[in-house]
DNA sequence: TTTT
DNA sequence: TTTT
């Protein structure tokens, strides 16, 4: 029974984060970071690999990166795989893996478009973000930013 | 383009691995391992949540794993996660994820059946594999297991 | 200011873990581990190297630690770096790296002596421990055990 | 016996890195890298914990570190624990923890001083260095770098 | 000794 | 499909 399910992974949005406002102020963000990987093949051309990987976040996290995060940026990710398995139209199994976050942080220099250097310069409020989400002392995302929910929201 | 693409498991085997012999004396393991979480829900009611995550080895490892693993075998686990993205007949974009294994180690006591306390008591031969893939001097499975061929054959 | 601290470890108890009660029903626990790696030397020998870890652990964690874990146990760890520094009496700098756990797991099989299977089968009591650290509805630690208080007692 | 001796860092250069190069064009480099936690005490306050780390690397890593890493560049580390272990002249044990990296990337945008975006426009000569350790085809420090000697030299 |  |  004991088990562990880690993802650590290091890369780059390849989208800005598309959120989602729920029920009783909470929140979930979605978004596929790229790992590329670089290596010789047989003939010792240089060759990449690229690997994309859908993540999920919740929450606090979720108006974070909303916040913080766009396409482009680099981030350090820690979470578990998730699967989900379905059956479609023709009965078929069908599957989607994705990793849901349970922490991250922001890496590099100051994000692309920030002129003091503090990530906090730039909240652009959305239309589509309700007022109680407003971030009133909220984390900077270059800091690690926990899930604080993960203990009994396992989903 | 800096990428890392990481993933750590401890788990059960769901059954005792699937080998596959291929030209020139190649080989691959294929197998699924479970990880269980258990947590409290709002209820104080203690849930069980297991996710199966699809492993792939190859080479000496999957000689290796053929050998020493078996259904129910605890072992932890670190590789990269490939996600093989195709359309199937009806023109939908389908994903399967799995975790390509870097190294493996058998955790816990003797395996089962082994008298001595070595693994490497028990090699048991089957009919499936072909005289080549004879385990001259194969490393035991207690032992870290890592896979050589990573550099250039990151498939 | 990102920063990623974070150390993994399987290993063996190589002593009972020691612990410490402290006011206001808090513990400490310490013990050390064993990583044991065997390799191929340039004549083709087989060495083994064995590290060993000190491991701290504090609250809830400690006392499952005491209760469960004992000299040769094999366990799962996650934890971060923690480097103690001071001056000896000639004046020198004097180090210590200890791994502050946040995280471990039981593994292998029943635990030694376990009758029923289940770990908490003997929940010995000592003489050392005050009443007030007697385990109501402790988790056991072939679950995941986490160190709730990380958060703000990151000593 | 089975282990596992994992770490992972992500963290600045708190100096340049010292490299050493020994007989047989083998180099060592040494340098410490800082990570920085925050976190809300008691009161409510910030406060912040900064962790060092030594690293050591080898062969052609720590060519590639003298080449791209300086004080205040932010990498991501993989690599395992390894303490030495002796006796002082009062006869007293002393410890001191290092990291041995096995792998490492570099993080964040351009390096500084960088034109064109790419690490190796500036590989800078060093008297220091011979001859033989120029980088012919030097991997980038912001691909994975890895210790390819790691197999047979595991001090 | 870094970084924000 | 595992394990406790």
């Amino acid at each position: 029974m004991a088990g562990v399910n880690k993802v650590i992974l290091v890369g780059n949005l390849g989208s800005d984060p598309e959120i989602k406002y729920l029920e009783g102020d909470n929140a979930v963000a979605n978004f596929s970071i790229a790992t590329t990987e670089a290596y010789k093949n047989r003939n010792g051309e240089r060759v990449e690999q690229t690997e994309w990987h859908d993540l999920e976040m919740w929450g606090a996290q979720a108006k974070i990166a909303e916040q913080y995060l766009k396409k482009g940026s680099q981030i350090y990710v820690e979470g578990k795989l998730k699967t989900d398995k379905w059956q479609d139209e023709q009965g078929q199994n069908r599957y989607r893996t994705k990793i849901r976050v349970l922490s991250f942080t922001m890496l590099g220099g100051k994000p692309d478009g920030a002129t003091s250097g503090s990530p906090s310069a730039t909240p652009q409020a959305t239309q589509q973000k309700p007022a109680s989400a407003a971030p009133t002392a909220a984390p900077k995302a270059q800091e690690m930013v926990t899930d604080a929910e993960d203990d009994d929201l396992p989903f």
